[in-house]
DNA sequence: AGGGGAACCCGTACGC
DNA sequence: TGCGTACGGGTTCCCC
């Protein structure tokens, strides 16, 4: 389940690895993931683009192309972008839902075990405005704690619930929602209006630092996330709550409670320190 | 507006 | 051993 932090070391990585690479062939085995194209448009469009470069936009992957277009992959639980030069062995290979060949000889695979991820090509008006949906990026120097005060005043739905809505703010998912809120000492069920504007400096501090903290070591590994190179991220070490219901809470010992009461979700709070 | 539920998909875990 | 079924998980969409 990749969200800020592993999305973002996807397209770094990535970026290093494609950034001029140019299409030569497209080849599309399960054309389900595929959004608003399909695959003998995504051929016509692809073939002889080069990318540009590689970069992240929420939880997106967003390749841009020397046609102004952009090739936008949303992995979700299971998908990867794997680079192959010849040695991705076959069971790599055996999810691929979606392969660019490219001039050089090498073949970027978007592979998707479940295929709840997706691909999308957009043109650069269609582009602009979808993006002009997401909320904004925590770690753009314009989310100040002013604008994480006015997003979670407009709702008042749970604090956790708004901080996951991506068109609140962009890039949090499950793992980083409750830990900046254990960080932040808030209790992910308060009501997000309720938050004052002192704990909404202590939140977006919260955020800033577990979001840099989780770029740093490439991100969390939970279940099937792997980066470009297949390699897994190393802070699910540094996680205080999120998968350790049950577990003493690191700031204060009391017992992290585990919940599905806000929207559904697994839920990790310490019921003591955080209000 | 906000809440609930379904759909998307298939590997995994489980029951028999 | 195998077959059948429930489940999870982010996002979108639909309905109340």
């Amino acid at each position: 389940m990749p969200e800020l932090p592993e999305t973002e070391t996807i397209a770094r990585d990535l970026d290093r690895a494609v950034a001029g690479a140019v299409v030569s062939g497209v080849t599309v085995t399960h054309a389900d993931v595929l959004r608003e194209t399909t695959p003998a448009d995504l051929a016509v469009r692809l073939v002889a683009a080069r990318i540009r470069r590689s970069w992240r936009r929420a939880k997106l992957i967003v390749l841009d192309l020397s046609t102004a277009e952009h090739l936008v992959v949303q992995p979700r639980f299971t998908g990867a972008l794997l680079v192959d030069s010849g040695a991705l062995a076959l069971a790599e290979r055996r999810y691929t839902a979606l392969a660019l060949h490219f001039v050089d000889g090498r073949t970027l695979h978007y592979r998707d075990i479940r295929r709840l991820g997706t691909v999308a090509l957009m043109g650069p008006d269609r582009f602009a405005t979808y993006t002009a949906g997401i909320g904004p990026e925590p770690l753009d120097p314009t989310f100040t704690a002013d604008a994480l005060r006015t997003v979670l005043s407009r709702s008042g739905q749970a604090v956790k619930k708004v901080l996951m809505n991506q068109r609140q703010v962009a890039g949090v998912g499950n793992i980083y929602a409750t830990e900046s809120l254990w960080r932040a000492g808030i209790d992910p069920s308060r009501s997000a209006r309720r938050v004052a504007a002192a704990e909404a400096q202590a939140l977006r501090r919260a955020l800033i630092d577990v979001l840099s903290e989780a770029i740093e070591a490439r991100g969390t590994s939970f279940r099937d996330y792997r980066d470009a190179h297949g390699e897994r991220g190393s802070f699910g070490d540094h996680l205080a709550a999120y998968g350790r219901a049950g577990l003493p809470c690191p700031r204060c010992q009391s017992r992290l409670v585990g919940t599905h009461a806000v929207d559904g979700r697994m839920t990790v709070f310490c019921p003591r320190c955080q209000r």
